[in-house]
DNA sequence: CGTCACCTTGATGGATATCAAAAACCGTGG
DNA sequence: CCACGGTTTTTGATATCCATCAAGGTGACG
């Protein structure tokens, strides 16, 4: 692939991390470059999990069909996110990514990965924590929806969009991806009237400025501290992204 | 440790599929057995995550002090599950686990079973699986969570419950663990009034029967039915458990 | 037999889903 | 530039579900 400014968010990325220059390169090597336009999925659920994907810039929507036959949002995933590292040992995909901007990803055969996996100790452990993470945050969100209060919720989904998605403009955070309310009542389990309402309010209130699926966060401290307590190291990494100042969010 | 009865449920783990006899032997050499009694700790929240488990025999509540202060439930573990695998690189464990019955465990150090996973792809691998399938688990929890209906959420519970702690009687299905009210509560999101309420409605119509700490499901199918189409693998898991006959579900 | 923990049932209220309708926004094409 | 249609968003009225509060019942165990 090229090495331009789009490796940095690869660079720096959690797959990346700790790896020596010789156990990089062996990932770039073997990876493929694939660019999809807004709107194409890079896959969708039920396929065969053949491949795993990096992305390296643009940002991917990860939707889910529910028993009930909504489409739901589970995530969104920008640069330096790994995709599929925990399918690559299902069935099948568990859910469709579809990208919402141009985006490029490096892309590797589930076999292939595995195999170089198991030959570097290095990217085993960082595969491990990358998928340590999800699990994590996975259970996270699980307990999230338990507490009961609906503000919480969406304030923790605002959050998780900063970082994921997240621009800092001199007003605020601004997310950088056409999120509805209903997108938003999908990733907090909400409908979108309430979501509507909420964020009105927290509009009059100066918290935030959303408009026809624009969103700004204006005032990400009060955001976290309705999120609550446990959420206080998302907040902390939105709050590094704002003070890295205008740049994408790539944090962890 | 003892090469006794009690050995099938490790051989036949996911920790301890696919290996050579070598591999298998290493992690036996490797391990410290631990004997819990029940209402005792295996780790705490909070604690520096310096060891991982793989229960042997018994059982273990796993469970988390939410922001507001209340102990919620995460998951019962039975034979050949293993804990902490994603913890083992995270600050601290996120949960504490304790004892619901005389519990024999096996003990790594988090460092030695790192490295013994560095160096045997075939460990890794099951590692890799084990957490990926747990990380799957709990999107679908997130899933469910989301999912309005209260009673497909306590369904979705008692399906899992089968899997964790479930044994085959005559009758149906016993969950072999001392569940109370509020312990379904906390899984489900709920309070134990609206359990106790949902589960009287089902023992009328003759779903389950359930008395003090004491749950059998008698109509499997109507209750996955209830859970949803989505957990059809889970039931289906409870399914082979009871096929099993009398047996602990060690199925993951 | 008494105490304690757990469970059940009823009554009430509040938060949020649902239904309904209108307004704002955007791109399009006259 | 303005009118139009579709999508998204807002706001209101109502209904429903579940949490909360209250009181009593039940079983286990000493």
């Amino acid at each position: 692939m090229e090495m331009g400014v789009r490796h940095e968010a690869v660079a720096h990325s959690a797959l990346f991390s700790h790896l020596s220059d010789a156990e990089a390169a062996l990932l770039l090597r073997t990876s493929t470059v694939r660019q999809i336009q807004p709107g194409n999925a890079l896959f969708h659920q039920g396929d065969a999990p053949e491949t795993l994907f990096q992305i390296v810039e643009g940002l991917v929507r990860v939707t889910q069909i529910n028993t009930e036959g909504e489409q739901i949002t589970l995530r969104i995933m920008g640069p330096g996110d790994l995709c599929c590292v925990a399918a690559i040992r299902q069935q099948s995909y568990p859910a469709t990514a579809t990208a919402l901007k141009d985006t490029t990803v490096l892309a590797w055969r589930g076999c292939t990965f595995i195999d170089m996996a198991n030959q570097h100790p290095a990217i085993a452990n960082n595969v491990l924590a990358i998928v340590g993470n999800r699990a994590h945050e996975m259970l996270q969100r699980a307990t999230e929806m338990t507490g009961k209060c609906v503000s919480q919720r969406i304030a923790a989904c605002l959050l998780r969009l900063s970082v994921q998605a997240g621009v800092t403009t001199r007003d605020g955070v601004h997310i950088e991806a056409p999120v509805t309310r209903t997108d938003l009542a999908s990733m907090a389990g909400l409908t979108y009237f309430t979501v509507s309402r909420i964020l009105s309010a927290w509009q009059k209130q100066g918290l935030v400025k959303s408009g026809r699926q624009r969103l700004t966060i204006l005032n990400m401290p009060r955001i976290a501290e309705i999120a609550g307590p446990s959420l206080e190291q998302i907040a902390a990494t939105a709050s590094a992204a704002e003070r890295r100042g205008g740049g994408h969010s790539r944090q962890r």
